[in-house]
DNA sequence: ACTGATCGTTTCGCATCCGTACCATTATAT
DNA sequence: ATATAATGGTACGGATGCGAAACGATCAGT
């Protein structure tokens, strides 16, 4: 199963996504958030907080606000590394996973819609 | 050409066009402006500040905060409709158009990275 | 001409995000 | 034991976004 994608498809999906996404009531993520939580639920883990800034090119504290955040709305969860009790380890949940679920499921209705 | 995408993968593609767009030095859009902008690209005209609100959801003044960032950004224009006064008509502008191109190539790209 | 509706903008108070700088805790080296 | 480094968090001032409400300009109906 190919994913050829012309530029122009490109721009058609996320037009037909973040539409859907500023359209839905669902929490209104950050760009950096949402690639935040992106990234710790399609990587494997562990992550931190500083090889997420790393990752991202920001400081710590943006890092830091966004888990805040995201963490008050129960998509990620912070635990303490036991091993090296200086580190954050960053967890998954149940409703990030549902999150990005229906997500994930928002941009394939999208890609069906597509002009091809 | 087929876009079937499986619902793995388009969380692969967002993350890794989300990441992308986060670390390059591109103004940082919000996501109702990254929404508003592709919006304007995408369907043929004329776009007026109401149309959009109604379309997003939200209300008129986000519009106009959003059209005053992108318009000091450069990435589109206003121009009031000369047949009814009260309008007001959003144009592209070429920084714009490059802006979506190139986040029409960094989607591609990511794209041809996707694991089949 | 007058009234009411429509459209975009502005103002207000509030919330959130930003980077810089600093702080508390913990680990490592000597 | 002490000093140094590393990690995440906090405080601060500034910038930006938000919705509700009010405003000025313009149009349409009578």
């Amino acid at each position: 199963m190919s994913v050829g994608l012309t530029p122009s498809q490109a721009l058609y999906l996320w037009h037909g996504a973040t539409l859907k996404l500023v359209q839905s009531d669902a929490p209104d993520l950050t760009m950096r958030q949402l690639s935040i939580i992106l990234h710790i639920y399609m990587v494997p883990p562990p992550h931190t907080v500083r090889g997420l800034a790393a990752l991202l090119g920001v400081t710590k504290p943006v890092i830091t606000r966004a888990l805040d955040s995201m963490g008050s709305m129960g998509l990620v969860r912070r635990v303490r590394d036991e091993r090296d009790r200086r580190n954050v380890i960053i967890q998954r949940t149940v409703d990030g996973a549902l999150y990005l679920e229906n997500l994930g499921d928002l941009i394939v209705y999208e890609a069906g819609e597509l002009p091809l």
